[in-house]
DNA sequence: AGTGATTATGAAAGCGTTTTCAGAAAACGC
DNA sequence: GCGTTTTCTGAAAACGCTTTCATAATCACT
């Protein structure tokens, strides 16, 4: 279809190929494949035409070809569950650092929280034939998220589960809702309302055992009608503190188990005439970039959500190197703010 | 290197490719490709076969060798100042919808709004072998914009340049920065302080102007003490308001030119013990995911970022189907919500 | 029925790498 | 020095598609 040194752009620019790197260097493709991969010693004689020659020509390997020989696309994806989500993005921020500098390309798809879009990702990313995903937050059953593995090698967060080609590792959620609910019942409340997340959710469910270990550890009741369900979400947060405030119950104090929902508290406080944190104190979790901009700033706990990118990135580049690697999570760090106050009462 | 019907993965899973699907369809490799692409007429006898082969070795059609054999990646890289922005998160939320429809990869990086990093993720792009690059509020230079658009195909946002292999398009930021003026005006406002985005941005330079067009409209002075420069950034508009606030400037309104800079000046009036939007009223520009949930809520310009997104990328897939297509830009809309109220003197 | 124009199809040559295989050269041991 | 390892290197096949080119089959007209 084309002659050596073809023309394939628009631009007609030719396109040096590894060929005639070799031919211009005196040796055969082989070596200077040899030489580009490390994968076996050349001379340093060759080794010195073909760098010259590379030079020269100003080469660049072929990913594409590269992949079709050597059965591995060099790219990897992620599956996030939004674009644009605060949260996401600093995973992303890390996940692209590492992955760039190791060469290796990131499809970011989405998958906005849904298990049959979920799937749809992993096949499309199959499809690409990625050498790894890595999945933040997924939402498939453990049991698929085992079998696709088989594939695809993968890392998942917020999950608990392992085996040979998947490793997942997590925050340490249930500390860091333990920090955030002491920290209010050190400052004296008693009744604290806490925000629920997506209840299939592995770190939801860790953050509400935090919740209640540390009203267990202080001899503080639990009340069901002081937990609402907020799914992750502002609006959901928002929904959830007027469920709250019209129910009738008091307290005196929120833990909104994620930033988001604590949003959402916010305002729902705000258009009730309810002051934070005079009224009611309000502690969040994940300490997204805009919650030291939230008025008051809000009170919450820290959890590099970036650090949790790159130690995913690393993982998956561990995981196709072969290399078994059990990574250590990032610590909880409570951030005390404007938005929570000593108990009125 | 292996036979055919070959265990590529670690499962040992063999993988059925174009030729087991000919095989057993009873016919050419050729052919089954051209179904596949559409290329040519094939067929209804050989068509049925084919797609019974497929079905019966759920046979997936590998990018990778296609893409070599075609010259074309089927991927498009987009390049984005910051991952996790809520602004360029809704961009890309668009044009993933757009580019998965249409069987295309994305490729997202992230230049930092640094030149040489777009410069970076440029080379990074054209490595590997894109058909064509999104840049969403590109920093370099037009040239070198024009002049790599003669290898890979390009679609810009924020500039205004075009040519065979470069579509560009804007949002009319002239237009909703003299509305959200005008509101202010509107309300009894004279004095309006203004908080600038970047200077070298486009965008910010068509904000200040649509500023600075309502106020003559209106005969009001234009007082150059009154605007600040807050790099469209959170903290940018925190200290830009203090500054004005410490310069002793009278002014009873702030136009911040992104919501990012009306969140830190929200953050700034709180922290000197001004309330909005009883001392001073309060608009942004972008509307935000999070503006909704602002305390109180901003009242700010929408333009749907997403929908920018979305035109992007269908111009980008226009622009490589060879069809020149000029791109509509979603008009302006203002949204009042809470942090305006007539001017109090 | 015979001619030319049109289609549908297959064989085979790529696409630009990697990798196997085997040969040549160098290094080694006795 | 001669056989044996060990290294380095090149030829060539392979990766799984697309596309050109030529052929066989079909069609439309006299």
């Amino acid at each position: 279809m084309q002659v050596p040194g073809k023309l394939k752009n628009y631009s007609e620019e030719p396109v040096t190929t590894l060929e005639m790197v070799a031919a211009e260097a005196g040796v055969s493709p082989s070596t200077v494949s040899r030489f580009l991969n490390g994968t076996a010693k050349v001379s340093e004689i060759k080794r010195r035409a073909i760098e010259v020659a590379i030079k020269k020509l100003s080469f660049v390997s072929n990913p594409i070809a590269s992949g079709l020989a050597g059965g591995k696309s060099h790219s990897i994806g992620i599956i996030t569950q939004v674009f644009g989500s605060p949260y996401y993005g600093q995973a992303m921020v890390g996940i692209e650092e590492i992955l760039i500098a190791a060469n290796y390309a990131p499809l970011f798809v989405s998958s906005h929280w849904r298990e049959d879009f979920e799937l749809g990702c992993i096949n499309f990313l199959e499809g690409r034939r990625v050498d790894g995903i890595i999945i933040l937050s997924a939402c498939l059953p453990d049991e698929v998220l085992l079998e696709r593995s088989i594939r695809t090698p993968m890392v998942v967060t917020s999950r608990m589960l392992s085996s040979e080609r998947l490793h997942s590792f997590n925050f340490d959620n249930y500390t860091g809702a333990k920090m955030a609910t002491e920290h209010l019942i050190g400052l004296g409340h008693t009744r604290i309302a806490f925000l629920k997340g997506i209840s299939s959710h592995h770190d939801a469910i860790e953050r509400f055992k935090g919740y209640r270990a540390a009203l267990k550890a202080h001899n503080l009741p639990f009340d069901p009608k002081l937990c609402v369900q907020g799914q992750f979400m502002e609006t959901g947060g928002e929904a959830a503190t007027l469920k709250l405030l019209d129910s009738g119950s008091r307290f005196t104090a929120i833990f909104a188990s994620n930033d988001q929902m604590a949003y959402g508290a916010a305002l729902a406080l705000y258009n009730r005439g309810l002051r934070v944190p005079d009224d009611i104190s309000l502690v969040g979790f994940d300490d997204l970039l805009n919650s030291s901009f939230m008025i008051p700033p809000l009170t919450t706990v820290r959890h590099s959500i970036r650090e949790i990118g790159k130690i995913a990135a690393v993982t998956m580049l561990k995981l196709i190197a072969g290399e078994t690697h059990a990574s250590d999570n990032p610590a909880p760090e409570l951030v005390i703010r404007k938005s929570t106050r000593s108990c009125p009462i």
